[in-house]
DNA sequence: GTCTATACGAAGATAGAC
DNA sequence: GTCTATCTTCGTATAGAC
């Protein structure tokens, strides 16, 4: 089916994002590795690399965005964790090659990229925001809190592509929930 | 000079890799904005593109190894904060494009350039280690701390680019300095 | 030693056969 | 509507003239 199809592509193209980032990203490469003739990608994608590569981050932005709103039960810790799990997950299983689709589009050549990147970090925060006033955390500190967490997680996860380690993600955790848990009880 | 023309390069480079990333640096467009022939570059560089992708990427690298080293002795919080400012004037100079090469270089496609991130990072954290406990910050906890400061800062910077704003390198640089402060009398 | 000219492959994108 | 074949441009890298 064509809806399978197209989802397959973005789907790969997320993790090909994740990797190399969007320049580095060949659509040949994808297209070959999706089992999808090379001209199908812009029967799927009218507005081509940049249309897809889009598509892909917002994928990506989305499904963290979820998964931040429903933990958010369970707590600031848990959501902290949950949070690192994911990208422990996706380090682990990509032997520390593949990181997150939407800091490569924030690094990304094309200023449209760093569009997209920018709303997907606020939905991230806005998010976070929600679980930390849920924590107690003051009102006018909790955006700023939020940000953090998500500037250090994804920096975290750089620092732990870059060791082949998660060592740097389980350390900055730590550190952020020390961090959570101060801003709580002020 | 050959030195003058080599080190151009380098530092164009360096640039080039800090705004799109190491596979989206075209030695053609850096040979031309330097004004050297594309032929000198393998003059200059037998390894090809990797070797000067490397060599810049270190370069960025002793720079602010230095810049963390000769601000020690004014304390933690100048050090953050020169830390800081240095990322902000990067960004300002550049309309956001630029980020921080080292990072580009822990996401790159070829590994090898992630052992060279990996050296960089450590050796900031190192620097950072030492300040932190001039701080007053324990033993057991300021490796954790600095690599914390490394990880928030750079992906600071990647929200920063994605906003084409200061505003998120100035947060966590406020909450940073919160974090060190709390550790340091414990 | 320095640079011009070029090789060779792969990139994104499209025209047109089926 | 789907895919094959191709266009054009640009990538890294090198051979060989000065």
């Amino acid at each position: 089916m064509t809806r399978d199809t197209r989802t397959r592509m973005v789907v790969g193209a997320a993790k090909a994002i994740g990797t190399g980032g969007i320049d580095a990203m060949s659509l040949r490469d994808l297209a070959e590795r999706e089992g999808v003739p090379l001209g199908s990608t812009y029967h799927y994608f009218p507005g081509g690399k940049a249309a897809l590569a889009e598509e892909a981050v917002r994928f990506i932005g989305a499904q963290v965005t979820r998964m931040i709103e429903e933990s958010r039960a369970e707590g600031a810790s848990q959501v902290l964790h949950d949070f690192a799990d994911r990208w422990r997950r996706v380090l682990e299983s990509s032997d520390y090659r593949t990181g997150c689709a939407v800091a490569a589009a924030a690094t990304a050549t094309d200023p449209r990229q760093h569009a997209v990147a920018r709303e997907v970090f606020d939905d991230w925060q806005a998010g976070l925001v929600d679980v930390l006033l849920d924590a107690g955390v003051p009102k006018a500190r909790a955006p700023r809190l939020a940000r953090t967490i998500v500037a250090a997680t994804e920096g975290a996860l750089a620092l732990a592509r870059a060791s082949g380690s998660t060592q740097p993600l389980d350390e900055v955790v730590e550190e952020l929930s020390d961090l959570v848990e101060s801003a709580s009880s002020s």
